[in-house]
DNA sequence: TCACGTTAAGCTGTGCACAGCTGAATATGA
DNA sequence: TCATATTCAGCTGTGCACAGCTTAACGTGA
């Protein structure tokens, strides 16, 4: 939490936020001070505000007044719930007007892949984070109805943190899970075929799902 | 717009916007002035900013900086993105574990009903919101998922203003369609059936989808 | 007359000081 | 010692002045 010089954008600002949540970074209960983050990004409370309204409304965090800003702690019942609509959103990603695959899309998938491989060799975290991040918009950028596209980014975000807890007790498990999922993708893109693609992610969402367990 | 003397709050705000989006009051285009909106509520811009962030994040309005803020002027391919999502959401509601009817529920559908005749009787674009809006959160509040009810409400919002631009081309027509949907709607929950509810509704989001028109 | 550079008005974005709320530590009485 | 009242530190919410951006009107030269 060094204090940066360079001034940040809302925009920048937002994606580190949204991160550190996301990588557990800020765990849930975690208490943002405004204050704080204004001096480490050098700028004043108003736009660091914007950018905790923009999380807010992402369900990531909640302004109580007088206390603080805290990151949202999730019951078991609502990552259920979030988890059984994304199997539902993942279903009508190849049913709603997929955009036409291209050459780039498999090539971008076999990059992935790659590091992916590298990944279950040496496992980090970070980047985890970013093939799975890669991965997420590679395939967002498929889903034609824009609707379901807002939705399928907000439901991401909103479970992201969810499986990089698990990642942290099962690193192979994961990582050796991602190859399989990639392997996956990259047939349906190959095959020309987005329905197999939209049921693919349903399935390994399903995988994440099954893994959940009540916790406390 | 007169200035009104007593200070709102921030949620009293966003309500009072957010309808005038969706009545029409102010139709997609029409430029809203923070300073404007703060003298009408009594309360300095900052507040006003917030609920103003909040509308973008809905979807409703889009803030441009040196220009102003502006309400968002939907495509036809987006209306039709938001309808299609809408219909896919309410075959969801009666699958995803709904909660219990009760006999409030029925108790409140037939009021609605009897004030939908009246409207079928005589036509006021106000009366046909507050009924569209009781039903929609009575069938909210079913929802069991907390995911599926957010985005319910969500894309609810966004439709809105669809369905009331063609209200004022047909009122008799959509008030007779009210009162078949809420008959629909009763028979449902008197059979104690979820599922036949969310299908109902699928049905009535369909008829209005057909009844989209590109426009200009 | 027309093209283009300049200016000015008006908007949102930002910084900062202060009001108001909350929860916990502290003081006070029995 | 304990229950209760009170104070206070620290947070978010609000108000207001100013910076920065955008656009349209205006002026100027060819």
């Amino acid at each position: 939490m060094a204090k940066t010089d360079k001034r940040s954008s809302a925009e920048e600002i937002f994606s580190i936020l949204r991160d550190r949540i996301c990588l557990l970074d800020y765990p849930p209960g975690t208490v943002l001070r405004e204050a704080d983050l204004a001096t480490e990004f050098s700028v004043s409370r108003t736009p660091v505000r914007a950018v905790l309204q923009k999380l807010a409304h992402a369900g990531l965090i909640e302004s109580r007044d007088g206390v603080g800003t805290i990151v949202t702690e999730l019951s078991f019942s609502e990552i259920r719930d979030i988890y059984r609509m994304r199997l539902k959103i993942a279903e009508l990603i190849g049913q709603m007007d997929p955009l036409p695959f291209s050459a780039v899309h498999r090539e971008e998938i076999e990059a992935l892949r790659g590091r992916a491989v590298e990944l279950k060799a040496r496992f980090r975290i970070e980047m985890y984070w970013q093939i799975n991040h890669d991965l997420h918009f590679l395939i967002s950028g498929i889903i034609g109805n824009s609707a379901l596209r807002q939705m399928w980014d907000h439901f991401y975000f909103q479970a992201a943190r969810i499986w990089y807890q698990h990642a942290r007790f099962d690193p192979t498990g994961v990582a050796a899970s991602l190859v399989d999922e990639l392997d996956e993708v990259h047939r349906a893109i190959c095959e020309d075929d987005p329905v197999a693609l939209g049921y693919a992610q349903r399935n390994y969402i399903a995988y994440g799902l099954s893994r959940l367990q009540p916790r406390r």
